[in-house]
DNA sequence: CTCGTAGGCGTACAACGTACGCTCAAGGAT
DNA sequence: ATCCTTGAGCGTACGTTGTACGCCTACGAG
């Protein structure tokens, strides 16, 4: 009965982004989302509880279409590479989420979904117990610190380019150089190409078609 | 000839540290630390140029000690974990300053000097050119991961229990039912063992007395 | 038309980082 | 012993942040 809302949550979560991509994360004010709404600051507080929703709302708008059905893959090393793969192409040109998508990564729907997705998998190619525990937890760890790396300072950023010109350090400097031909999918996919490769050796039997 | 200092520079990290263990990394406040050093707020940018720069000192403080002298390991894999296990150990109790040490990966002398040994390994085990810029960032990626998960919502913290909780998600459910009996050093040895399977897999020819 | 509910907003406040400029402590030079 | 120069230390103040509080009013049920 009484007067109707007037923004759906997304729209609120669409602005914040907007504010992101535009200006960065530091940004990301509350100042800022009104006015990117054309809103007053704290008619944004009839939405969200303070500043940590309003950042959960971003978190779960970046993976909104975030596709969690299990891959049709032979192996299930490459259904988990999928996966994680999806995770990062949803997140696409909104890096500087990043830090969002972690800080909420245990109250985040589309994460949870993701994560069941993964554990699911996991699941039949045999990992029970504390062995699914520590595959899971390693593969979130590597899928966070890789996002977390090229949100802030990618290959080739003024930081691997210092390292390139120091002389301190000859064996990281010679890496750092060589660091500037490698793209970076192909960074995230030869990280991601390890873990699976120490997965692949490291759960119960060996299970499926492809047994070695 | 003028003035000397009254203060070295750890003595500011050590009292930012102090704060940080007291009240969090929220608590970390240029007034905060100046109160811990018994100066007044203004007193502390004769030291620093601003925030960020007391907080690399903070990173630097904490790995101090780090060493990064090469193991005597038989097995380049193990020299690299032990590498690894160091850096988890040098921070100790201070989780809450790793944020910190991830902002300032690229900045700070002794991560510096670590990622050089790492490298020098890499390097004597075969690794070189791209793959070695993957082999490092895949470690990076995976170390601060790892720490990053440890410091916000370590095994057993109120996201997993609420995790344990629900419904919706059983695999996840069961997955972080059985997280309450893993321990964290656990945790982080066994992802960090499943990053060292796949990298011993991925490098070129193998070498050294462990062929296979 | 009336009225209760809740949407939207204006003001205000505490806490933050830090710019600016002052005072004066502490050596070297005389 | 005196002075002078340098910068250590600090007090004040400003702009920006998140958000508590309370007012006004648009809206839909009755």
């Amino acid at each position: 009965m009484p007067r109707p809302r007037s923004l759906h949550p997304d729209r609120l979560a669409e602005a914040a982004l907007a504010v992101i991509d535009r200006d960065g994360l530091a940004g990301l004010t509350m100042r800022a989302v009104a006015a990117e709404l054309g809103m007053s600051t704290m008619a944004l507080y009839r939405y969200v509880a303070d500043r940590s929703e309003l950042e959960l709302l971003v978190a779960d708008w970046c993976l909104r279409d975030l596709d969690t059905s299990l891959p049709p893959a032979p192996q299930w090393t490459d259904q988990i590479k999928i996966l994680v793969l999806r995770v990062r192409d949803q997140i696409g040109t909104h890096q500087q989420a990043v830090p969002l998508l972690i800080a909420n990564r245990q109250r985040s729907r589309p994460l949870l979904r993701w994560a069941e997705a993964v554990t699911t998998v996991l699941d039949a190619a045999g990992f029970t117990g504390t062995d699914r525990v520590i595959a899971l937890r390693g593969l979130v760890g590597y899928l966070n610190g890789a996002l977390l790396q090229e949100h802030l300072g990618a290959l080739g950023g003024t930081g691997t380019e210092t390292i390139a010109a120091q002389t301190d350090f000859p064996m990281m400097r010679d890496t750092a150089r060589a660091a500037r031909h490698v793209s970076p999918e192909d960074e995230f996919a030869g990280g991601l190409d390890i873990v699976l490769r120490g997965l692949s050796r490291s759960g119960p039997a060996p299970a499926g078609p492809a047994s070695w």
